[in-house]
DNA sequence: CGGCACTCAGTTTTT
DNA sequence: CTGAGTGCCG
């Protein structure tokens, strides 16, 4: 216990210490906060706690095993038994577990995204008014921030018609048929999974198996707190209901999901959210940062001091360094030879003595800068591992297959039943599927039963007889479904779908065997679920697997004849990495349009769908409000990642839509470097054996140009033109022109500045 | 019904 | 430029 105790310092220890009521831990990066809740569990462990009175809701899946992980390591095989998932993980199983005691289905399906979307189409065509201006996606994002506020389809409408927002009330029609279809289907998505689990408990009906989860959560923790939503607070609030000991972790400045539904007040307001009458919050600091070096402590300040909404923090590292041989600010032409400068270093860093074996990653913006990379770090052999990207789930082979599985299980999914009826391909197609559709319809039964009564249909006996072949390979696949594993039932339904061979014709000559791997993998992957969680049904596997899905997979590349075993790279976004740390970091493409992001270039905090007509922009807040202090913070917890070496990285040029594209310095090196200027550290300290940065200013309306061609003019206008801004010009030949300013052709003039 | 060719939209982040 | 999605034709 004292040895527990001895690995945390005092403002720690306090923390972990305190094990009676509510309490917040408010603390900026690498201080310990997911230190404090592993060793909490552990100190309450060592007293005696029964681990099955513990819950702990980190942020993803992986996150979740790495806890249990350590604190098996921390205590023994015992804290297996405490409960540490994600608040999806953890409502998709009280679901589950209680699905007879709720009136539920017990074979449901989750869906994700694409699912949701295909369910979210078929509405759309069902309404007569079209929402014009919104994309099948927008009106996704809509139906899943409604229900991270807990606003079902009824309360949706109501709000819409009383504050008079027409357009809402399309989404509401929509948003309500998609409901249904997700009942009908016995489908839940991924946001469904907390507002049903709330909705259930805070029945009157269910107040028993309540009170059955809020006596049995004595402990609870949250790690991430500044990126819950309300209905994760409101989930929170009806757990700790009883015992009222919960215990969260946060730092304001590492918000970075706000398009998701969360809210940094959450974290602020804990304290009036959670004391009650008895006993308040308690508020617990840590100041020292343990993760990084002080020179990399200080940039990160010099860049998150320049956001205006946040809590200041002293935080202190006792690390030492120096400027010139921690940062690195690294200009290059293009964004290949961004990569290659990435790779080079790399190699160059495993020969030092220093970072041979250290732990290394490169961090991007969006998911597509991870090609480049991908493809130099084949060429110089370097081994990588990407996490995220591509879902493995979005895979076609995969896909069938989890359709086959989810379809045995629960036949009324109507979205997997169309999608593997005709896979192979077995003479059942659109025309049939449209048909019985509508029979259904009529009927009001589901596609199910009218494919299980395809006898008294009009169909042509060609078709009837490939159903009824259909139906025997069902009954069949059926019949063996719970006699096996999952990932030998995989083998076996691969086999009697005859899947192999259909890859075989389809893919004669290209990609067959990436597409056998790719089935050999999720073989794989559910033996690995097996063995690692415990599962034995197809009906668990197919719920671990759907919430199991970017952030928790990973892709290694290895390469052969390598003369020694090198760490492999890690290759992710930095909303990934959150949570993470690394020896070594690289951050890629600190370019205006990727990092900051495009649509938050120009206005600093405001509304980004350029589709809705601007007096309905307000009304769609939800789905436009963006905010430059958000892309600052992601930069942030990047920066914050690094124990020791950090590198941040730009490019001139990029290639885009095929076409070579100009760019501009981040406007976040510019600040940097600022904050450098400032410091006592010298410009050069940074900069040390990397050129120069370029210093290009941002220009306002007011300001002066000159153009290669039309001479000097003023900024009249800047117009936000996706994917990048253009800005009107009034040349002094009476001329008015759009320009890009990415075409280098256009210079700022400094000395002309009358703005202010 | 299935396969091929053409169009066009798209790069934000994820449970 | 790519990939998904649609439409047309055999
Ligand atoms: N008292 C301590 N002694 C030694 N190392 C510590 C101590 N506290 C934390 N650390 C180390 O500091 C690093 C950061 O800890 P942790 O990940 O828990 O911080 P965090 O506050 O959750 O970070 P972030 O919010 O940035 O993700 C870890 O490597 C951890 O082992």
């Amino acid at each position: 216990m004292n040895e527990l105790l001895s690995q945390l310092n005092d403002q720690q220890r306090a923390a972990v210490e305190y094990i009676d009521g509510p309490m917040v831990v408010f603390a900026g990066a690498g201080t310990g906060k997911t230190r404090v809740i592993t060793y909490r569990i552990a100190y309450l462990l060592n007293l005696g706690v029964n681990p099955y009175n513990i819950l702990a809701v980190t942020f993803t899946n992986k996150a979740a095993q790495e806890m249990k992980d350590r604190l098996v390591k921390l205590f023994h095989q015992k804290a297996e038994n405490v409960w540490v998932s994600t608040f999806h993980s953890l409502c998709a199983k009280i679901l589950y577990t209680e699905a007879k005691n709720f009136g539920l289905k017990k074979n449901f399906v989750i869906y994700d995204e694409n699912d949701s979307i295909k369910l979210i189409k078929e509405c759309m065509k069902e309404v007569s008014i079209q929402p014009t201006n919104f994309s099948v996606y927008d009106i996704y994002e809509l139906i899943c921030r409604a229900k991270d506020n807990l606003i079902d389809p009824e309360s949706y409408k109501i709000n819409a018609v009383v504050s008079h927002q027409y357009h809402r009330e399309i989404i509401a029609e929509i948003y309500s048929r998609y409901q249904k279809k997700l009942v009908q289907n016995n489908a839940f998505d991924f946001n469904d999974l907390i507002m049903k689990t709330v909705e259930l408990f805070k029945n009157e009906k269910f107040v028993e198996i309540k009170n059955k989860y809020a006596q049995r959560f004595k402990y609870i923790h949250v790690d991430e707190y500044q990126d819950v939503n309300y209905s994760q607070v409101v989930l929170l609030k009806i757990l700790s209901s009883i015992h009222h000991n919960v215990c969260v972790v946060g730092d304001d400045d590492q918000t970075i999901y706000s398009w998701r539904g969360s809210n940094v007040n959450y974290l602020l307001n804990f304290k009036k959210d959670f004391s009650t009458k008895d006993v308040e919050v308690k508020e617990f600091k840590i100041t020292q940062n343990y993760r990084s070096k002080k020179t990399i402590l200080d940039v990160s300040n010099m860049l998150i001091n320049h956001n205006k909404y946040r809590v200041e923090k002293n935080l202190f590292s006792n690390i030492e360094g120096e400027f010139k041989n921690d940062i690195k600010i690294k200009q290059c032409e293009h964004e290949y030879d961004e990569a290659e400068f990435v790779a080079k270093e790399i190699l160059k860093l495993q020969q030092t003595e220093k970072f041979c074996n250290s732990a290394v990653a490169v961090l991007y913006r969006t998911n597509a800068q991870s090609r480049v990379f991908e493809e130099v770090f084949s060429e110089y052999k370097i081994p990588y591992k990407i996490v995220g990207s591509v879902a493995f789930y979005d895979r076609k082979e995969i896909k069938d297959i989890i359709a086959y599985l989810r379809v045995l299980v629960n036949p009324e999914d109507s979205v997997s039943l169309k999608r593997i009826i005709n896979i192979p391909s077995r003479g059942i197609g659109e025309t049939t599927i449209l048909y019985l559709e509508t029979l259904a319809k009529e009927n009001k039964t589901s596609l199910w039963e009218q494919i299980v009564k395809i006898d008294n249909t009009e169909l042509s006996l060609k078709v009837k007889n490939s159903v009824w072949k259909f139906l025997s390979l069902y009954d069949l696949l059926k019949k063996y479904k719970d006699t096996m594993y999952p990932s030998e039932f995989i083998k076996f339904l691969i086999e009697k779908i005859n899947y192999i061979e259909m890859i075989e014709e389809n893919n004669r000559f290209e990609n067959k065997t990436e597409r056998m791997s790719n089935i050999e993998q999720l073989v794989d992957i559910a033996k690995n679920f097996e063995v690692q969680n415990n599962i034995s049904t197809i009906e668990e596997f197919l719920n671990s697997i759907s919430l199991f899905t970017t952030a928790d997979t990973e892709e290694k590349i290895e390469f052969k004849n390598q003369n020694q075993k090198l760490k492999e790279v890690v290759l992710m976004t930095l909303h990934s990495a959150k949570g993470l740390e690394f020896d070594v970091v690289f951050i890629v493409g600190l370019v205006e349009g990727v990092l900051p992001i495009w649509w938050v270039t120009g206005t600093d905090v405001g509304y980004k769908n350029f589709n809705i007509p601007y007096d309905e922009k307000n009304m769609f807040y939800e789905l436009n409000y963006v905010n430059i202090e958000e892309e600052r913070r992601l930069c942030y917890v990047g920066i914050t990642r690094t124990k020791k070496l950090l590198y941040l990285t730009y490019y001139l040029k990029r290639r885009l839509w095929g076409e070579e594209k100009h760019c501009l310095p981040s406007r976040f090196l510019e600040e940097i470097l600022d904050g450098y200027k400032e410091s006592s550290a010298t410009h050069t300290d940074i900069i040390s054996d990397v050129q120069e940065v370029e210093k290009i200013d941002y220009l306002t309306t007011g300001e002066f140009v000159v153009h290669d061609k039309f001479g000097v003019g003023k900024v009249v206008d800047i117009v936000r033109e996706p994917p990048y801004d253009k800005i009107v010009v009034l040349f002094q030949n009476g001329q008015r022109k759009k320009l890009s300013f990415q075409h280098a052709k256009l210079k700022k003039l400094k000395g002309y500045n009358i703005n202010q």
